[in-house]
RNA sequence: GACCCCAUCGUCUAGCCUGGUUAGGACAAGAGCUUUUCAAGCUCUCGACACGGGUUCAAAUCCCGUUGGGGUCACCA
């Protein structure tokens, strides 16, 4: 059976390349029918934290990189002793005081690599001896890490590029103790735009980060995919359900790749459209109380009605509350381009005109207003711009937005006469 | 510096294994359509096999070298 692992450490956020290792594995484990083990890799007490903890479960319970088994390191280290005393019983290994270090002997290391084609050679005569245990009793990286995959049977080791050099150290341990050697699997690195890892000069780097920002975990995770793995017939987006159908480690790109933002909110615009009204509601409502948008105080069929207007047009879903404020907010407030528009000309004709029409609509939907409307720039001899500018300035405070006409259905008569009155010189 | 990995449009990639394609798609960029704005959508355009040698009738594809990029060289993980 196919065991994977994924194992961080938490001494920092959960990142953009290890959200994709985790996905990797996540995903290698489900086609395969296996088992995925989270592994928390916290031997170093005095950088690991809690609050990193935290985030990095939280980062992949919110990816839908739900995991088999947990296991925490730190609680461990009475058996990484034990082999290490092992190992110093069979003479393969030295004290230092109370550190204990591995003899490395001077070996030819042949690793196959299930993403790349050729073995990879090492030669251990190059590989300093090997720390097992620090001075501080605690077991070193490698040592701990061959220790549990060996116990826990993990079957393929899927991790980022950055630990081909640790290979070799772990395998001639891994021939010390008389363990199976697992498959190895190690995937490119994720690059920032300027080359080399991505960093947070380049920009967000934690998964929390592109929540905060306002991605779907779908998208991210179908652009993280995208970030090594094809599905083929020029397909870019891709159910994770589909995926698990196809997917295999071998086809991963052994090609580091650039991480690029643009094509990431192309794919989160896509999953936005797609989504359900009511579904991207709720992730759109606690954004918008935190920006201080009182959403509560309005039924659910003018907030769908609402998030209708904007899902074909904002690519984050922070760009939601920004876009739609007019709709929620008494006392508008102009942006400069707006307040140019109403500034230009006394509208106060017109407005009062516009009024008096849908006043008279028996239906105030979208098709009657722009009927009405249209009927009434032909009797004043206008171009239909020339009134609609105006009116969208006053109404939602911005020239960019959804149709006028649709965004007037929903923002309703009551809303529409207190808003235009305000710019009709002597009241109506 | 030593060791290791990698190399197709600006970016992500298909094609490479099993040589013969007008080297395909997506993002971005540019143009147009639509139109009340901004988006979206649709149509079109621009744009790549790093270089040099082989092997072969034929090389993006196989081999070697060069160059370039990246990674690792801790009692961090």
């Amino acid at each position: 059976m196919v065991r994977v692992r994924f194992a961080p450490s938490p001494t920092g956020n959960l990142h953009i390349g290890g959200g994709r290792t985790a996905l990797f594995n996540w995903l290698y484990a489900r086609a395969k029918g296996g088992k995925f083990v989270l592994r928390i890799e916290d031997t170093d007490v005095a950088r690991s934290k809690k609050e990193y903890l935290d985030e990095i479960l939280n980062s992949l319970s919110w990816l839908g990189l739900t995991w088999d088994e947990l296991y925490y390191q730190s609680q461990r280290f009475e058996i990484y002793k034990e082999y290490a005393q092992k190992l110093l019983a069979q003479g393969l290994a030295y004290q230092e005081g109370p550190a204990i270090i591995f003899k490395v002997q001077p070996e030819k290391i042949r690793i196959n690599d299930l993403i790349r084609q050729e073995p990879i050679e090492f030669d251990t005569a190059l590989i300093k001896d090997q720390v097992l245990i620090k001075s501080d009793l605690s077991p070193t990286y490698n040592f701990a890490c061959v220790i549990d995959d060996a116990l826990m049977n993990i079957t393929h080791i899927i991790r980022g590029d950055d630990h081909i050099s640790n290979t070799p150290k772990q395998i001639v341990l891994y021939q010390a103790l008389g363990f199976p050697i697992p498959e190895f699997a190690h995937l490119p690195l994720i690059l920032g735009t300027e080359g080399g890892r991505l960093s947070k000069r380049t920009g967000a780097t934690a998964i929390s980060d592109y929540r905060a920002m306002g991605y779907l975990p779908q998208a991210l995770v179908n652009y993280l995919l995208l970030l090594g793995w094809s599905p083929g017939e020029n397909q870019e987006l891709i159910a994770i359900s589909e995926v698990i159908k196809k997917f295999d480690i071998k086809d991963a790109n052994k090609t580091a790749a650039t991480f690029d933002l643009e094509k990431l909110r192309w794919i989160n615009a896509q999953y936005i459209k797609k989504a359900a009204p009511q579904e991207l509601w709720e992730m759109l409502k606690p954004l918008c109380l935190e920006k201080g948008l009182q959403v509560n105080n309005f039924d659910s069929n003018y907030l769908l009605s609402i998030v209708k207007l904007f899902q074909e047009r904002i690519s984050t879903l922070a760009d939601f509350p920004e876009y739609s404020d007019f709709f929620f907010i008494e006392e508008i407030v102009l942006t400069s381009e707006a307040k140019k528009r109403l500034d230009a000309k006394d509208y106060s004709r017109e407005f009062k005109l516009l009024l008096e029409r849908l006043d008279g609509l028996e239906h105030f939907d979208c098709l009657s207003i722009e009927n009405s409307f249209r009927l009434l720039v032909s009797e004043l001899n206008i171009k239909a711009g020339e009134l609609v500018h105006p009116v969208r300035s006053a109404l939602t405070g911005k020239t960019i937005g959804p149709g006028l006409f649709e965004l007037m259905e929903v923002l309703g008569k009551k809303r529409i006469e207190a808003r235009l009155t305000k710019y009709i010189k002597g009241g109506v």
